[in-house]
DNA sequence: GCCGTTCAGAGGTCCGACCACTAGGATACA
DNA sequence: TGTATCCTAGTGGTCGGACCTCTGAACGGC
């Protein structure tokens, strides 16, 4: 997509890419200083840091102040909060993000089960463990799920999908993290995280996928029903503001 | 996810995106000229530009050198092109990418024969006359193409899902644009595309899926034998790395 | 009325200085 | 000896202010 040549940003991109694409840099790598960087480029340091930038806002490189920047490591990401500005753009709603979630998380886990491996069946049994040994911590119950959601998107086999899940993910979490969950709830939670394992290892595709679509239905419902008694009220393009900061912070 | 105070970026990034939760600002329009923008925010040009630019890298906002800039305008998309440099970094497959942009156009169909308008309906047929239209016009198809797309992802009331469509989309956009497809492909295609109209236009949420399914398909295999029947692909930039630039490029 | 020229205003690039953070070594103390 | 503190080199972050390039529209000759 983008013309190289003349804008400095995109030399910088294109040869970080190229570097990238050799081999030459891999994830968890540190590129040069900025400053020498930028003599061995022939461009400013300022330009050079305008690419940089532009590649850290698309969660390719991570830059740390006082330390050095990296090429990203860890689960592949769409622009880091990329998706919560948008929404805030063009008002999306809550439940949208949830049935993008359930959707895609659906077929995730249908996937997962025609093509998992042993080693995955064996993460997800783990972490299964884990959530109902932490069902009286909601802060640690919540680590080994969104590990356990992690793990079906990484044995779906297709890191394209397991990217837009990341990416939704983290939209909704900052909103999730604030629902208190009950021990009950994550009683029920668990059960339903185990049978979601039991259908994929035993490679059953359909049935790990209305599993999955129950689970998160469930969970959609549990949080609005915490946000307010009131179900959301869909204006569509409604002018009220308030309902638009709503559906931004999601 | 951003802190705020500190950063200068982040007090940007946050300062524009009140203005856009507020209303103050509106896709299309244009923002204060930077030297301005900046003595207003008590911060240096410098500063604002790297805010500027990380919005601009997630697609918020849209840069004009010699104009403006402007709050993005158009079908949202997460990151212009992050897909493709993700791919050169995680080795992203082409069969991958197919398969998403199946899995959510699938969905994408059905929600469309649920929810979509009169004015939707109007609009797809109208594409599917135009691609009719334009079978000999490969060119002139693509556009209509893309555009049948588009309206069924509107049409689904979600548009998360459609901007998820969207980044995949461009970012296969380029490999597609190459495949010089002939007539009689055309015509199927064509044929295709008013299968999915009706079914959704008869909100026949199940047919609408199988369709496009059957489409996406469909597309996926004319490309690859493409691909795999003219030996010698455009190398871009003359490097041999063929192999590896395909599972990033794509 | 058409078309090339001019020009103001906007973003793009550069420089060089200085600030702020981090990690790890050097030092002081118990 | 062990531990806590301080210091410092190295790296990213911010600044401002000069200059370049591009775009669009007003201007003026034909």
């Amino acid at each position: 997509m983008p013309k190289s040549d003349t804008h400095m940003t995109m030399r910088v991109v294109n040869h970080i890419r190229t570097m990238i694409e050799t081999g030459e840099l891999q994830p968890g790598d540190r590129i040069p200083p900025e400053r020498e960087f930028a003599r061995k480029l022939r461009i400013s340091r300022a330009s050079l840091r305008t690419g940089i930038g532009y590649l850290a806002a698309m969660g390719v490189m991570d830059v740390r102040h006082g330390v050095g920047t990296f090429v990203a490591d860890g689960p592949p990401e769409l622009g880091k909060s990329s998706l919560s500005l948008l929404g805030a753009l063009h008002g999306f709603q809550s439940w949208q993000m949830f049935e993008a979630r359930r959707i895609l998380e659906s077929e995730l886990a249908a996937l997962a089960a025609e093509r998992g491996r042993e080693q995955h069946f064996a993460s997800l049994s783990e972490e299964v463990a884990e959530m109902y040994a932490t069902v009286g911590n909601p802060m640690e119950y919540l680590i080994h799920d969104v590990r356990f959601h992690r793990v079906i998107a990484q044995a779906s086999g297709n890191p394209i999908l397991a990217a837009l899940m990341e990416t939704i993910t983290s939209a909704l979490y900052d909103e999730r993290r604030k629902t208190a969950e009950r021990s009950r709830d994550l009683k029920e939670s668990a059960d339903l995280h185990r049978e979601i394992y039991r259908a994929i290892r035993s490679r059953n595709a359909a049935e790990a996928r209305a599993v999955m679509e129950r689970h998160l239905t469930m969970a959609q419902s549990a949080q609005d029903l915490e946000l307010a008694g009131a179900p959301a009220p869909l204006s569509e393009n409604g002018k009220p503001r308030k309902a638009r900061r709503k559906a931004v912070d999601v």
